[in-house]
DNA sequence: ATTCAAGTGGGGAGAAGTGGGGGGAAGTGG
DNA sequence: CCACTTCCCCCCACTTCTCCCCACTTGAAT
């Protein structure tokens, strides 16, 4: 159950020919009948439910659209973003510039990771989690301050 | 549904021979039956629905006419505005100095950004994504909170 | 062994996007 | 004021794609 305490959890599912993946059942309540998808950091893509994104919106309003890179960011965000609704199986569609960005093919991992869940090409998760191995106990110590 | 988030995603779609576009049918009902195109910033369109417009306008009373940058801003985006009503199949005429303007050819891009849309050409969009992509982290950063 | 939940694959109806013909309004010239 | 041209808009038709549903497989629990 995630209700209170986030996602956890690293499932390995599959990218069908229609562009469509299975969420894990774990996930499926807390997030809810409809949440949003979007590009994130280290291309992967960030799946934030309603209130988190709601959260994010918020702050975009507040960024005037008189300063440029402002503009440039969030257009890119948004654009890149889009609302999903699993069908009967569970299951979302993620469109082409989404895939294309985090460079997903027919195997992809899904990350719980806390107040959001990210989706990873099968390959880039698997290299990036090896160079995390290694500096595991470092970065714990310089996020041990925070 | 865009009701309360606003607009989001990215719609590859064709400017026919007799300068119309079909908007994407997810954005038609936030949209309403009638909005308003006009120039943008950056090279491309801004689409308003009928709210977001009044926003507009209220903004640009509040400018003195006495300022001539201000009197020269109001009148070139106010003389390239357009009040549109889509046709039955969701399509809009795009006028002739809007597409000039925003150098569309056939092939547009349809943005959702948040509280507007977007229309762009398709290589102008491209060309400015590329960019968008290398700042992106950077930018997330000074956005903060993502 | 049986049952059930979860994940995967694919067929088919209906929506969405695109192209183009034709009637009527608006503008122009005689 | 009338005739003609042009342009706009409404509608019909075709294609593509999205979404809904059904079915099979696997693995875990009873």
């Amino acid at each position: 159950m995630n209700g209170v305490n986030g996602f956890v959890g690293e499932y390995l599912h599959t990218l069908d020919s229609k562009g469509r993946v299975a969420l894990p059942a774990r996930f499926r309540e807390t997030l809810g009948p409809k949440f949003f998808i979007a590009r994130g950091l280290d291309k992967c893509l960030f799946v934030y439910p309603n209130e988190e994104w709601a959260q994010v919106m918020d702050k975009l309003k507040t960024i005037p659209i008189s300063r440029k890179d402002a503009r440039h960011f969030t257009r890119y965000f948004l654009s890149g973003a889009t609302e999903a609704e699993p069908d009967k199986q569970g299951r979302v569609v993620l469109p082409q510039n989404l895939r294309e960005y985090a460079g997903l093919n027919r195997d992809v991992f899904i990350l719980g990771v806390g107040s959001r869940i990210e989706i990873w090409d099968k390959d880039t998760w698997e290299e990036t989690k090896i160079g995390l191995e290694a500096e595991f106990s470092v970065l714990a110590e310089s996020v041990a301050g925070i």
